[in-house]
DNA sequence: TGTGAGTAGTCAGAAAAATGACTATCATGG
DNA sequence: CCATGATAGTCATTTTTCTGACTACTCACA
């Protein structure tokens, strides 16, 4: 019971269909939930089925048919009652980091490797975040945009997502020159 | 096949009980792992029976007898084969960001409330991480230490976690005063 | 002419994680 | 004397999540 809320709070962005709700997971709601396509499809199946969204096939000449779905009454009172209830701490897993916790023991040439691109996929996703960031407040400044706008909840997600990945790219790249001056110190000796 | 490299990862801290481990789960580890206490004694069981941690029994008097662990030279091969493999990307999985993500549509009062209450974990946590740096690095200013100390993958995880933790608290409490603001202009209106 | 990429979705089964209920002992405080 | 909390751990079951393998159609490119 937690996927769900996370869907129900994806679909609050307008009709999207499973395909696209798979796409709006992998950008900004990665920030908060990752989830693979299947599950998302089985979850609209399940919340469907449920009442807490609906959905309407849409007949497409070009493309395939989609069912595009939005968020049922019942399904805005389930959000309610899940915002109420306390929220359980946040955790992340990440491989990458269970490796620098191993660090010592490990050889470190793979794994300089992998914190460089890990940092380099993080400066791509900031862009894209600050992308996103600039069309969701339109031709407003930040503060206007969140005093004033509509619809701050995804901005101020997205504000999030920045912030994670810029501390994620330094550490990342903080990481990697102290082990590489490691490396060299080692072989010197 | 996730959690038993954390624990591996964990054990290389030297010789831990599975109740040990659980309290390790909680402060450092938690940073890049979560997992419950049962979780845990179940994979040190199944890492023992291949090989990968061997335990010994401690008779103890005045408390219940406990099995330490640590990690054997099959593990190290493990957790080196592990490195070696190419990382998932990280994730997190956050219900109080979820709740954030449909800010516009719920009650935002008791959402104020856990966002305050996620900025005095976070502050706390920092504090503890902060305290577990200084011990890690004993007397040595951070640049030595991350040059000549011994272990230092705890230390370079426990940076990423104050880190992380900082954005978190900052974050938590430019949020809040984003919602209440908007519920002042509200109230007016 | 077929190959790959994008759109759209489904199914079955395996793996991993979470939950709740347990058993013990000792120490501490009231 | 009883309750609470810390220490130390186990078991069984359910829930959730992940994985791989599928189907189908269209478009662009070589």
């Amino acid at each position: 019971m937690a996927l769900r809320h996370a869907v129900l709070a994806a679909l609050l962005d307008g009709e999207l269909s499973g395909y696209h709700l798979a796409k709006a997971f992998d950008v900004g709601v990665a920030n908060f939930w990752y989830a693979q396509p299947q599950q998302l499809y089985a979850e609209l199946t399940r919340l469907e089925q449920q009442g807490l969204v609906a959905g309407r096939e849409v007949v497409q000449e070009s493309r395939p048919n989609k069912r595009l779905f939005h968020v049922t009454d019942a399904g805005l009172a389930e959000l309610e009652a899940f915002t109420a209830a306390s929220a359980k701490p946040a955790f992340v897993r990440d491989d990458l980091m269970v490796k620098v916790q191993a660090a010592d023991s490990v050889d470190t040439a793979t794994l300089i490797d992998q914190l460089t691109e890990r940092a380099e996929i993080a400066r791509a996703r900031i862009e894209l975040f600050e992308a996103l960031l600039r069309r969701l407040r339109g031709d407003r400044g930040e503060e206007d945009f969140l005093r004033h706008g509509d619809r701050i909840g995804p901005y101020l997600t997205c504000l999030r997502g920045v912030a994670f990945e810029q501390e994620n790219r330094d550490w990342c790249l903080r990481t990697v020159a102290v082990l590489e001056e490691r490396r060299h110190t080692r072989a010197r000796n």
